[in-house]
DNA sequence: TTGTACGCGTTATCAT
DNA sequence: ATGATAACGCGTACAA
C-alpha cells in the first residue's frame, strides 16, 4: 500500500475540515488559531505524516532557510572544526548548510558562489576578504547577506581575528628568547589574505626590534605537513642557519618540527618552531608546539550567528575580532643555550595538556 | 539604478520576442529549439542576467539538483577528505551538497535525515550501515536514493572498504613479526559499525593464530589523540604489559605513540604501534605509523557518483569494496628485539614518503 | 518549431 | 478566527 504521493497541506486540509490557509496558519503562526483547531489541525497533520514542501514554502515565501558556506579546502582542521560548529549552530535555528569549497581557486570560488546563490540561499559565508570584483559583485548584485570569516573586507561584516597581531605575538616571543636570526614558512600569500597579514605581522615585529626579514629566510610551502618539512629543509640549507623558525600554520610548523627531527637536530636546543592556528594536534607533538590559539570553532559558531542575524533584522557590518593569544610549549627556547635544562623538554607534552582548548 | 526583482522567464521571453515555455526549453532542451531562436533567447538571457530560480524549478519538476550527507563529524581527518571529493565530484555534475553532522548520536542523525528529506534532496549519503529503524524507514519511505559510505546494511547501496579485513591486517602484520600481547584501542564500539568490525576482524585474526583477545587488553576511548594517550596509558598499567598495541584508527594509535614516548617507552623497540585509516598525518609522526590505507578521498568520489546514478537511471544496490593495504612504516618492529638494529626506525619517516598517499 | 495553459505546494493579502 | 485566492517561477503536456 504505498501512498502515492506525499501529502500536501490541501490533504490536511480537507481531512481536517478546515481551508489550506488555516493548516499553513497553523505550522508558522500558531498564536491566530483557535487552541481547539490548532489540536484538530495538527493531530491531522501528524497521522497523515505531513511534511512541507521546502522548496514550495521557498518559491512562495522567498526564503529557502539555507545558508551557504565556501571555504578553501574542506579537510583542513582548522576550517573543518568551525564548518563543524556553523553546522550545529544553523541545525539548531532550522537552518540548513550548503557547502562549496574551491581549494584557493578563485575562479572555482567565483562558481561556487554562483551556483549556491542560483540555489537560492538566505545567507553567504565566505573565508577571507580577498576576491576577484567579479565574485563581489555577484554577491552584492544577488542582495544576500554576507559575512567573512577569519578576515574581510572592510565593507562587509566579518568574524575574524586580527591574524596580523597573531604574527606579531610570535615573532615577540622568539624575539624575547633572544632569536636574532628567524625564518618563516607561509602557505601560497597569493589569493590568501590570511597568510599576507601573519608575515606583515611577523615582519612589523622584527623591524620594530631593528631586525628584518631577509629574502632568504621566507619561504612559501603547501599547506600541509609536507608542506612545512620541505620548506624547513630549504631554511636549514641557508648559509647562515636561522636559530627559530615560524610556521604561519600549525600543520605547515609541524613539518618544520618533523624535518628537524628527522636531521637529528633537536628541537628547540638547537632550532625553535613556532606556528599559529593550535590545532588540536600541536599539543601533542613532541615536543609540544608553542602556537597562537585561534578560536576556529567560536569564529564558526559566530559566523552563523551572525548570518542568521543579518537575514532577519538588520544587524550591522561590523568586523568582530575574537581573542587570540600566545599558548607557549615546549618547541621553542632561548638559542644555542649551553646549559643543560632544555632536554627536558624534549618529549611529548609531559601533562601540560591542559593548556589546550582541545 | 537596482533591479527591483531578479529576472525571470518571463523578463526574457518578452525581451526575446518568444514565449517562457521556448526561453525554458533554451535552458533544458536545446535540442529542440531552431538554431537561430536559440541564440536569440541565450544572448537576451546573458545580457539580462538571467539564472533560474532552483525553488521554483524544484518545485515544479520534483528535483532539486542537491544531494544531502549526514556524516558524523566534519572535523575528521577521514570523513574531511571524503566530503572534499564529493563535494567536488557534484559540483562537476551541477549539484550541490547538503551536510549535516550528528556527532555519533542517533536521535541527532534522526533529525539530520529528516531535515535533510524534508529539503527535497534528490539523493542522500550516510555513513554506516547502523540506525534505528525509525531513520531507515524515514529514508525508505521517502523513497529517495541512498547510498551508504565506508560500510553499511546490505540491503542498501553501499561504497565502503572490508573493515573486518582491515583489522585482519593490521593483527596479522603483528603476529607475523612474532608478538603475542598485542592489546587494542577502538573508539567506542556503541552506533559505530566500523568500529565494530575493525576489532572483530583484529579478533579473527588473532583466534586463527591460537591467540585470544584478553577482556583487559581491549579499550574504548574517545576518537582522538588524547583518546588514544588515554588509552595506552590504561594497556601500559597492565600486569602482563602488550608488546603491540592496535589503534583502530590512526588518531588513536598516534595517541599511543605520543604516549608511550611521553613515558620514554620506545617506539618500535619497546612498543608496537599500528593503526588503520593512513591519514596524511601518519607518514610524518615519529616514528611513521605502520597503518592499512583507507582510500577515503575516493570512497568519497564513488559514493557519489553513485548517489547521482541511482537518482537518474536505476543503478544497483551493490556494495563496492575498495582495494585496503597494509602500509608497513616504522612504528612496528619485532618485539623485545636486543639487536641494535632497530634504532634507525627511531625517527621520523626518512625519505620514505613515497609510500603515502598524500 | 513554438505557444498556451495548467499544476507544483506554499505564503500572503484580502475578505468575511 | 477562518476562508478564498492570487502570486511565486518554472516544467510540460497539449495544441497549433
Amino acid at each position: 500500500m504505498p501512498r502515492a504521493r506525499k501529502p500536501s497541506l490541501m490533504d490536511v486540509a480537507r481531512e481536517a475540515g478546515v481551508s489550506i490557509a488555516t493548516v499553513s496558519r497553523a505550522l508558522s503562526q500558531p498564536d491566530l488559531l483557535r487552541a481547539d483547531t490548532l489540536e484538530r489541525v495538527r493531530a491531522v497533520a501528524s497521522r497523515l505524516g505531513y511534511r512541507p514542501d521546502r522548496a514550495a514554502r521557498a518559491l512562495a515565501s522567498g526564503r529557502s532557510n539555507t545558508i551557504g558556506v565556501v571555504i578553501p579546502t574542506l579537510n583542513s582542521p582548522i576550517f573543518a572544526d568551525s564548518l563543524q560548529e556553523m553546522q550545529r549552530t544553523l541545525s539548531d535555528a532550522g537552518y540548513q548548510l550548503l557547502v562549496a569549497s574551491h581549494e584557493y581557486d578563485p575562479a572555482a570560488e567565483f562558481a561556487a558562489v554562483d551556483r549556491l546563490l542560483a540555489h537560492g540561499i538566505d545567507g553567504l559565508v565566505l573565508v577571507g576578504g580577498t576576491r576577484p570584483d567579479a565574485t563581489w559583485q555577484l554577491v552584492v548584485s544577488s542582495g544576500v547577506p554576507v559575512v567573512q570569516m577569519w578576515c574581510g573586507h572592510p565593507d562587509y561584516a566579518c568574524v575574524g581575528v586580527d591574524n596580523r597581531r597573531a604574527g606579531r605575538l610570535v615573532a615577540s616571543h622568539l624575539l624575547s628568547l633572544g632569536h636574532q636570526r628567524i625564518a618563516v614558512i607561509t602557505g601560497p600569500l597569493r589569493h590568501n589574505d590570511r597568510q599576507r597579514e601573519r608575515l606583515q605581522g611577523i615582519k612589523q615585529a622584527l623591524g620594530e626590534a631593528g631586525l628584518a626579514l631577509s629574502a632568504g629566510c621566507h619561504t612559501e610551502q603547501p599547506l600541509s605537513v609536507p608542506g612545512g618539512r620541505l620548506g624547513c629543509s630549504i631554511l636549514l640549507e641557508l648559509a647562515d642557519r636561522p636559530t627559530a623558525i615560524i610556521g604561519t600554520v600549525d600543520v605547515i610548523a609541524i613539518g618544520a618540527i618533523v624535518e628537524c627531527r628527522a636531521r637529528g637536530l633537536p628541537v628547540p636546543q638547537q632550532m625553535s618552531v613556532a606556528g599559529i592556528d593550535n590545532i588540536e594536534l600541536s599539543a601533542h607533538v613532541a615536543p609540544s608546539l608553542t602556537t597562537v590559539d585561534i578560536p576556529s570553532m567560536k569564529i564558526g559558531s559566530e559566523a552563523a550567528h551572525r548570518v542568521l542575524a543579518l537575514t532577519t533584522g538588520t544587524a550591522s557590518r561590523d568586523h568582530v575580532l575574537l581573542p587570540i593569544e600566545l599558548v607557549e610549549r615546549y618547541s621553542t627556547a632561548r638559542p644555542s643555550s649551553p646549559s643543560g635544562d632544555a632536554d627536558r623538554r624534549n618529549r611529548a607534552d609531559d601533562g601540560r595538556t591542559d593548556r589546550s582548548k582541545h
